[in-house]
DNA sequence: ACAATTCTAGAATATCTGCTCTAATACTCG
DNA sequence: CGAGTATTAGAGCAGATATTCTAGAATTGT
């Protein structure tokens, strides 16, 4: 029924990502149109408005990462090693995926989608996005520490989303590799979470 | 010689952060106008243009996060106790001033300063501006291992960088406390720069 | 007091940007 | 084939925004 696609989401989402990292605010709709070829109606034919379509690279984004996030996650032992793992898969990230790593760790969501006047659906879906990390992460620090209060998950919040964030967002502003000093970043993740589960039973 | 000035920079500076701040790109000529109650040819004379007033503004939080910094490295006695001297005024910082540290942690240079066709002085003063602190943690590293070498320089990077900016981040972004569980950062801070310390010379 | 200098003041402007609108196009299904 | 429908297409619009411009005001040095 009716007039199939002539161009696919991901186009105009790769080329809107390369324009939101190329910085400076070049990503008005003209640009998206002509670095992807899809004239201005059918951008907005397709998603809305701009902050729409923002807001889908965004998803997109934050669910390329999670996919690999729970793969790592679900692989390794439960316990330290699984933090460690899921740490892990932040650094592994920025080497295998680096223009989605450099979106996801160099942007804030508020910054990219300024508006709220969103699709009901986009919206609920932006809102419940971090819902499944978080039951992971409450889940480790019931592996690690025997129950997950708030202080338990706060120390594994920081060691296994914040301090890799940190790291990474360093090399990647740098231009270098954040692959490089995986080990010594991990040694400092496990480290955190076996000094925090020592102040728990002293 | 000549007419006083009427408003103080800082007038303008604080008001421009806090436009900043408040996100959603707020931080028009017009609306810095309003909040600072300087007229909007005023700040023209006075700084050239919206960019080079941002400029300004990232200059001063940069200054005033390392004139703490430099001064607590230099209270401290050298090595191990200055590095976790450093890593602690990270989170004093944000006790301190909130606000300039909340510009400073949430927000990139190049996301706030857009162009690059600014006074060549503020240009230079720009780039040159983390100069002194890579300095300060080679040094670190010298004192600490013995030598600065990219292996042991990346650790107390690590340590001294990385881990209490995804600690203050955190609480920044949760409008939390971020002194709350400074002395838990610390311990860790101190345990990571004495393991690899350990592991260097076998 | 006079001239020189620096700043205040905000209306006007030129540019930019997200978005709408109308028409045409190309495919599927009966 | 023909009706229906989803998509393409881009010129044009309304609003916003950084910047300029011109006139005037306040202070200092001579």
């Amino acid at each position: 029924m009716g007039r199939p696609r002539l161009h696919a989401d991901d186009t105009v989402l790769d080329a809107t990502r390369d324009l939101v990292l190329a910085g400076g605010g070049g990503a008005t709709t003209a640009a998206l149109s002509t670095r992807s070829a899809v004239p201005v109606g059918s951008l907005y034919h397709r998603f809305g408005s701009r902050d729409a379509l923002l807001a889908e690279l965004w998803l997109r984004t934050v669910k390329r990462f999670q996919a690999g996030l729970f793969a790592a996650a679900t692989a390794a032992p439960p316990g330290l090693d699984r933090a460690v793992a899921a740490a892990a898969w932040t650094v592994d990230f920025a080497t295998d995926q680096p223009a989605d790593a450099r979106l996801l760790l160099l942007t804030r969501r508020e910054e990219l989608v300024r508006d709220a006047s969103l699709p009901a659906t986009v919206r609920a879906a932006l809102e419940d996005l971090n819902e499944p990390v978080i039951r992971m992460l409450r889940q480790l620090a019931a592996e690690i520490f025997g129950h997950a209060d708030r202080g338990t998950v706060e120390v594994v919040v920081i060691a296994v989303v914040d301090l890799p964030y940190a790291h990474v967002r360093r090399h990647l502003l740098a231009g270098g590799d954040a692959g490089r000093h995986r080990p010594a970043l991990l040694r400092v993740v496990r480290h955190t979470l076996e000094e925090a589960r020592a102040d728990e039973v002293p």
